[in-house]
DNA sequence: GAGGGGATTCTTTTT
DNA sequence: GAATCCCCTC
């Protein structure tokens, strides 16, 4: 969209202005605020000139207190963007809540231990209690005392073998405890209690050890650490999570004074972006700082910037937000910058909290919206609009889709997706949610091991044919200084002849150069691939390695072996287009003219032209959008969504206002009794192209 | 045909 | 790790 031949009136200029102009009183008055406003309102450029304007009214007071201002988000994506758009400054810490909070309580041990232990025992009552109320427990709570003695005791003997089969199907694992299954017959009648059961047992075993180590003060136990890597708490190793750290963080501030003061004496200006997405803990924390500040007489002055109806996910705290942090000036804006005039109005009314946002231009120019309720297969309804909005690389069309699985289908490269997907380990327990970060993350390191190596060798084939000055940082990295160009080049065409039709044939060729005595061409290899892997064939293993035969000693049939081969074979048959496709996905550089992304991962972005495929099911919910659809009309009537219907909700809002100018929306589902609230919202409903 | 147990199947995202 | 489907047994 070119923003730039469009008009603004002085008089919305004028009330634009007056915003800012409410942010400063705020600021001057040392009165606490947030700043309400929907999507496309300019949020980010109104947190930076909101920064601009403390450093230009407080900058003498900061520095001679030694103080500065704290600009909390909640990704680091969002760090840096805020860095880059407010360039070089010392006065403003802008970082990540997670990073700053274990800064502030890091240094506490004392007291982390000391809650760290609390915890611990507080989860080891939780667990007995399981198994004294639990039905699951049933079984367990029949055997005699003794009995429930002597299997903890067995089972821990035994604890390594109990995970390794842990996965095993229900009949191989009676066979595995054969013993167990004779002596207590019932205990193991439902495999699947069995092992909750043995679970609880062999965790209380171990917190409870821990607790006894940190009593001793064993040195190995005497710090809590906070690992960002890692997604899941392992309190017996002392190591906590995300959550944890922001729970641990509220109750050590709670009760501590110093702390508090601390922080508001550090920090006296604390903004915070997407407020909405930020956990409840943190907002409580700040309140009890905010409070604190405001009994010492110590001033301290919290800005959240956000929109409560862009809250996608779970743990942000939402529409709870007010009644957590009270007392704060609302900062409201009604301008839009980004939309056309009939896009703002239908996110208006999906929208159930009175915010109605309008344009600030005088000429945004006439734009459509539609809603389609149609059975089409998508390629088809993607061709009409390809015609009809003039598609092109330079004017790109995104397609929005639910769920990652139908983004990697519609991007070609479902072959890639689904070999991970049906693969062992990412079938066990809950490791399919792994999926999402492992083969399509946008971010190098978040990739899994395998699918990085892979993404490694295909990144520099691709690199290679457009950009041979790669080669040179490699050269640099590994301290390969004396390298002429004459073997340079020699190298990039060695590198670019080799070919293969599949991904099979590629790596073949890769390696079938390797160590015949071109030492440059060694070293090159060995930085793309993993050291470990210097063939084709050893390539292959470490795929069957990673993906089936994980745990260690574990037997598996020969028919199992075989099945196993034989999907890593045909994986290795997929064409080298396919994985060219999912490179172009993970690198976002997609060539093509339509780009498709799910509703979640385009938060925070805007397109000119959008074709918003939906249906009634979302996860387990067959009724997701179905129920949304129908409950449209009841916004004027402001009452509250249930959970459902507000997640469904916000979701459709943040899906709808990512288009600018060009925007649909098709429906596969049957709309049932909808159609009136779908047509009050949208127009007339389209039943064919 | 009820109920018990096993197998299979799920969304998104960030730290 | 929970919901749901599926299969077996009584």
């Amino acid at each position: 969209m070119n923003y730039k031949s469009l008009t603004i009136s002085l008089e919305n200029i004028v009330r634009e202005k007056e915003t800012i102009e409410n942010i400063s009183r705020c600021v001057n008055e040392s009165k606490s605020w947030f700043f309400d406003a929907g999507a496309g309102a300019g949020k980010t450029y109104a947190l930076i000139q909101t920064l601009k304007l403390i450093i230009a009214q407080k900058s003498k007071i900061l520095k001679k207190h030694n103080q500065k201002i704290l600009c909390i988000t909640y990704t680091n994506v969002a760090v840096n963007e805020i860095k880059e758009r407010l360039g070089e400054t010392t006065l403003i810490e802008t970082t990540t809540i997670h990073d700053y909070v274990w800064k502030i309580i890091a240094p506490y041990q004392k007291q982390l231990v000391e809650i760290h232990c609390e915890k611990l025992s507080s989860e080891v009552s939780k667990m007995k209690n399981s198994l004294k109320t639990e039905g699951w427990a049933e079984k367990y709570r029949d055997l005699h005392k003794v009995d429930q003695l002597q299997l903890k005791q067995t089972m821990n003997e035994r604890s390594s073998e109990y995970y390794r089969h842990k996965s095993d199907r229900a009949a191989e694992f009676k066979t595995v405890f054969a013993d167990i299954n004779s002596q207590y017959p019932n205990l193991l009648s439902n495999v699947g209690n069995f092992k909750k059961i043995v679970d609880n047992l062999l965790k209380i075993q171990r917190y409870e050890n821990t607790v006894t180590k940190i009593g001793e003060e064993d040195s190995k136990f005497s710090k809590v650490k906070y690992d960002a890597r890692f997604n899941d708490d392992r309190l017996e190793k002392m190591r906590i999570s995300h959550d944890t750290l922001l729970d641990y963080t509220l109750k050590i501030v709670s009760e501590n004074d110093l702390l508090k003061q601390i922080i508001c004496d550090q920090f006296p200006f604390v903004l915070v972006d997407e407020y909405q997405d930020t956990s409840p803990l943190v907002i409580k924390t700040l309140s009890l700082v905010d409070e604190y500040a405001k009994k010492i007489n110590h001033s301290f002055v919290v800005g959240y910037y956000g929109d409560i109806k862009q809250n996608i996910y779970e743990n942000g705290v939402g529409s709870d937000f007010r009644t957590i942090h009270e007392g704060l000036k609302r900062v409201e804006k009604v301008f839009n910058r980004r939309c056309s005039p009939k896009i703002i109005s239908v996110a208006n009314g999906i929208r159930n909290d009175g915010l109605a946002q309008k344009s600030i231009y005088d000429n945004f120019p006439e734009s459509n919206v539609e809603f389609y309720n149609i059975e089409i297969e998508r390629q088809e309804f993607i061709s009409a609009y390809i015609k009809k909005w003039n598609i092109s690389n330079n004017n790109k069309l995104h397609c929005l889709e639910l769920t990652n699985e139908k983004v990697a289908e519609q991007s070609g490269f479902s072959d890639i997706y689904n070999f991970f997907k049906n693969s062992k380990w990412y079938k066990m327990g809950t490791r399919f949610n792994l999926l999402r970060d492992h083969v399509l993350s946008l971010d190098e390191n978040k990739l899994g091991i395998l699918q990085k190596i892979l993404f490694r060798i295909l990144d520099f084939k691709y690199k290679l044919e457009y950009n041979s000055s790669m080669l040179l940082q490699i050269f640099k990295e590994n301290h390969l200084k004396d390298v002429n160009i004459i073997t340079l080049r020699r190298l990039i065409e060695k590198m670019q002849n080799l070919s293969g039709e599949t991904l099979g044939e590629y790596v073949k060729n890769v390696f079938f150069n390797y160590k015949k005595g071109d030492d440059i061409y060694d070293k090159c290899i060995e930085y793309i691939v993993a050291e470990e892997i210097k063939s084709f064939e050893e390539l292959r293993q470490f795929i069957l390695n990673q993906l089936y035969y994980f745990s260690e000693e574990e037997e598996n049939s020969d028919e199992g072996i075989q099945k196993n081969e034989q999907e890593v074979d045909e994986f290795f048959q997929i064409s080298m287009k396919i994985f060219e496709l999912w490179h172009n996905f993970i690198t976002d550089t997609c060539p093509e003219k339509i780009v498709y992304h799910t509703y979640h991962g385009t938060k925070g972005r805007e397109f000119d032209n959008v074709i918003i495929f939906m249906n009634s099911k979302f996860g387990r919910k067959p009724d997701y959008f179905g129920n949304l659809l129908k409950a449209l009309p009841d916004k004027n009537e402001q009452q509250e969504d249930n959970t459902d219907l507000e997640s469904a909700r916000n979701l459709l809002y943040v899906a709808v206002t990512r288009a600018t100018k060009n925007l649909c929306i098709v429906y596969l589902d049957n709309i049932e009794n909808s159609i009136v609230p779908i047509q009050a919202l949208f127009g007339k409903i389209k039943y064919e192209l």
